[in-house]
DNA sequence: TCTCTTTATGTCAGCCACTGACATTATAAG
DNA sequence: CTTATAATGTCAGTGGCTGACATAAAGAGA
């Protein structure tokens, strides 16, 4: 019965992006975006709550994905190896969006509006992963450490991945695990 | 020459923090605070970038304390050292805010838009704290870790001393400090 | 093929956050 | 009592965002 809904949704993104980087955030209006993509300024906010959020969908599937592998984890395995399971599971899923997710970077370190907007997306994945941990049984505040410390592992893996470099991301969050290990045991002095 | 600006800016503080409790933060204008403050909305924006922004201007004061003491503690201090004296250093100040700083949570609390803003600002302090640090000669990473893991003690002994208890700010930081200390020894085992 | 129903979209009016440009006042220095 | 300076007032305008109602697309059933 419905119409193509989420088609018109991908078609706003990606001329949000494309606008976005030839113009600038601010320099865009919805208007501009909507017509883009062949629709009125009206049906952009019906499908995005608010302008800066079209830019932060793809946010929602990675903390649902991240949240079921952590949900679906062997028992017996402590907090850092579920969240190291977690992130090789949602890698293919991070792969597939670099298309988008790399000018995405750019428009947004460019405004800090839209750095607000992902400061508060980290912060409250974080509150998702800590409290997916939580339901395996850790105790709320190694919960909540643990997803600050294991983001703050993938974030990094990213940066690296999103570097000159040729390397997979599989590869990135190799390394940047292993340089979590080494600040650790270097951490063993004081 | 000028004009008493200070003024004009508190009593719109005042004003919103009013009217903000009394109709909630997206139900008052811009216009009815600067009414209430007896200026126009221009000036209000004249003194705030935006609407947001005046429960949040006390916010760059505590932030210029918090470098201040630290630029100044000697110099064999660890990093938790450091910041446990600069917390002492600005308990006075968060004490003599606590009229404005309790209403201002519920506040916040009460909207999206407003925790999103409180959530950057911390970031952006935990940002300054770690740069603090840094020019102690800390390296990078450990003054990150530092900047966060003590503005997150602060933060507990803030929550504690809103509680409903009768306690001191130094009380409570005191006592935050010390779940510190028991959840670090704890985390020995594993 | 023709309804009929459901859902997405179009249209329009309107509020409010925020800004630029220029005029006007208050204050203190002389 | 001037006068220079900084703050405020005034006004017009843009753009984000919303509610209400009308319209169009697409599938289900006859």
């Amino acid at each position: 019965m419905p119409r193509n809904s989420e088609d018109v949704r991908y078609r706003m993104q990606i001329a949000a992006l494309e606008l976005f980087t030839q113009n600038g955030f601010d320099q865009t209006t919805a208007a501009q975006i909507a017509a883009r993509a062949g629709v009125t300024e009206r049906t952009f906010f019906r499908h995005f709550p608010d302008k800066r959020e079209v830019l932060f969908v793809g946010q929602e599937i990675l903390s649902a994905a991240l949240t079921e592998s952590i949900r679906q984890a062997p028992a017996e395995l402590p907090p850092i190896a579920v969240l190291r399971r977690a992130f090789a599971d949602v890698t293919p899923l991070l792969e597939g969006n670099r298309r988008f997710s790399e000018p995405r970077r750019h428009i947004i370190a460019a405004n800090p509006a839209l750095m607000e907007r992902e400061v508060a997306k980290h912060a409250a994945l974080v509150g998702v992963v800590a409290d997916a941990l939580q339901k395996r049984g850790i105790v709320p505040a190694r919960a909540a450490f643990a997803a600050q410390a294991g983001l703050a592992v993938l974030g990094h893996a990213v940066d690296l991945w999103f570097g000159k470099s040729a390397r997979s991301l599989a590869q990135c969050l190799a390394e940047a695990f292993e340089e979590l290990d080494l600040f650790v045991a270097a951490a063993g002095g004081s």
